[in-house]
DNA sequence: CGACGGGACGC
DNA sequence: CGACGGGACGC
């Protein structure tokens, strides 16, 4: 099949109009918004009468949304009626009813994975208003997925980021919504935990509270909703929750993607039973952790008062962990000792930041604090949009293990122009990418075999992806590969 | 020593 | 109201 779409996407008029029009007419009303690159009035084949219907071809995409918003409702050469302008679907798909105006407004595009919403729109606004942008996150652990939409009131802007936005966000006019598919199941049913815990030591099952105040009233919610520190990455909530037996899944809640300018994560916590949930929360809810932050905890189902621990004992030694196990507690392991010691470190960035809880952004002086960074830091900036110009890729290493996307989003980004930062999959090294040459060199300067969040590490030159330095210089017009029919 | 991810939206 | 022509092989 050959490909009959139109090139650029959305450059092309479909116009009804009187049928008295000339080319002429039509060539003077629109020739300026843009470079008209064929006029084409369509006529009865018999009689070679018009039939009041017009294609009209821009060269771009941009030219043709701003000829359509001007030129619609407008009559030209004293013709008797308006004429109606919109941009023409493909030749395949013909003519729609029920036209969704959101196929000219909504860009779809790759995103870096360290980028947040606020960053995407404020890059996005300079082409014009932008309606709402959007990154698609996972739903189990709410990380980006890479990709976004970003949605403009007007299809002349929203060509326009087509157009001219950074190449590597790869935007492409987005396809309509699917329309929605009822499915079966209500969720999936959670997965039993995996590589069985030796996880818990220092309790038996006997110790479970089984039918204490967790029975109370027996409605049996086996889930929990937990806000804590940001700073905190997965594994170590999980760890947190893991006091408990029976723990089943841990996932960030909806929307609640943590980023540079949100102190607290929520997490939904799942158990097997409502009587190990009520335990972990007894545990855990009101405990500092890290210091200074309380970590708090209610009923997933929201009807339940939060265990009444932390709110009798707030701040009280007894609230907190006894990592020596001299106290009544019985949290005390050797893994979580591992634990508290990688968490202490997060006490820094609470200090240095200003992050208390109401002064979000009043972090503008450098930053000295051994215990988040051996190395004196400039003030935290904000990320930038990926560049069309070659970037510069950092290597980085750490022993014993990588700090949290948090801290490691916060350090790099310092040096200024970061684009990305992204960690391989269990391993304990990673890439970060800057826009400029000075920027990357200057975090190595300072950075190289220092210590972040109690880890030492190192921070190198990538060497080039392999698999081809430069994957840039093929070709990127479309083959007709697709020849393999299904 | 320690090296390469990810692409569609709960309306 | 409302959806698809014409051109035709070079360095």
């Amino acid at each position: 099949m050959a490909d009959i779409s139109i090139e650029p996407p959305n450059s092309r008029l479909f116009i009804l109009c009187s049928k008295n029009l000339n080319e002429t007419d039509l060539q003077q009303a629109f020739d300026h918004y843009g470079n008209v690159e064929d006029i084409w009035i369509v006529k009865d084949k018999n009689t070679n009468e018009s039939k009041g219907v017009v294609y009209i071809k821009y060269s771009k995409s941009s030219e043709a949304a701003l000829a359509m918003e001007e030129m619609n409702g407008k009559v030209i050469a004293n013709a008797p009626k308006p004429i109606k302008v919109m941009i023409a679907h493909s030749r395949e798909q013909g003519s729609k009813k029920d036209d969704d105006p959101e196929r000219l407004l909504r860009l779809f595009i790759v995103v870096p994975k360290s980028m947040t919403e606020e960053e995407l729109r404020e890059h996005f606004k300079q082409f014009g208003e932008v309606e709402y942008v959007s990154i698609v996150k996972n739903r189990d652990t709410g990380e980006s997925k890479g990709v976004g939409y970003v949605k403009y009131y007007r299809a002349y802007h929203a060509a326009k980021a087509f157009e001219e936005c950074s190449k590597s966000f790869k935007a492409v006019f987005a396809r309509p919504r699917e329309p929605k598919v009822p499915s079966g199941g209500q969720y999936d049913p959670p997965m039993e935990r995996m590589g069985g815990g030796g996880g818990w030591i220092g309790y038996g099952d006997n110790v479970m509270p089984m039918g204490g105040r967790g029975g109370s009233g027996g409605h049996g919610d086996a889930r929990l909703i937990a806000a804590v520190h940001s700073s905190l990455r997965q594994e170590q909530v999980y760890k947190l929750f893991d006091i408990a037996p029976g723990l089943v899944d841990i996932r960030p809640q909806a929307n609640a993607q943590r980023n540079y300018y949100n102190q607290i994560q929520k997490v939904l916590v799942e158990y097997n039973c409502p009587q190990a949930a009520s335990y972990a929360a007894e545990k855990l809810h009101g405990f500092e952790y890290p210091p200074g932050h309380r970590i708090s905890i209610r009923s997933a189902s929201g009807d339940l008062p939060p265990p009444s621990r932390g709110a009798l004992l707030p701040n009280t030694p007894t609230s907190r962990m006894d990592m020596n196990g001299s106290g009544m507690t019985t949290i005390s392991t050797s893994e979580l000792a591992t634990l508290n010691a990688a968490l202490a470190k997060a006490e820094a960035i609470i200090k240095n930041r200003g992050l208390a809880p109401s002064g979000l952004k009043s972090a503008d002086d450098e930053t000295f604090d051994p215990t988040y960074c051996s190395v004196r830091l400039p003030p935290p900036q904000q990320l930038v949009p990926p560049p069309d110009g070659p970037t510069h890729r950092l290597f980085i290493v750490c022993q014993p293990g990588l700090p949290s996307m948090y801290a490691l989003r916060d350090i790099f980004g310092r040096f200024g122009n970061l684009v990305e930062v992204y960690t391989l999959h269990g391993k304990n090294c990673g890439y970060v990418t800057y826009a400029t040459q000075e920027s990357a060199e200057e975090a190595i300067k300072k950075l190289h075999l220092q210590e972040v969040c109690g880890m030492r590490m190192k921070v190198m030159v990538a060497e080039p992806p392999r698999g081809g330095p430069d994957r840039s210089d093929r070709k990127r017009l479309r083959m007709d590969h697709d020849s393999a029919e299904a």
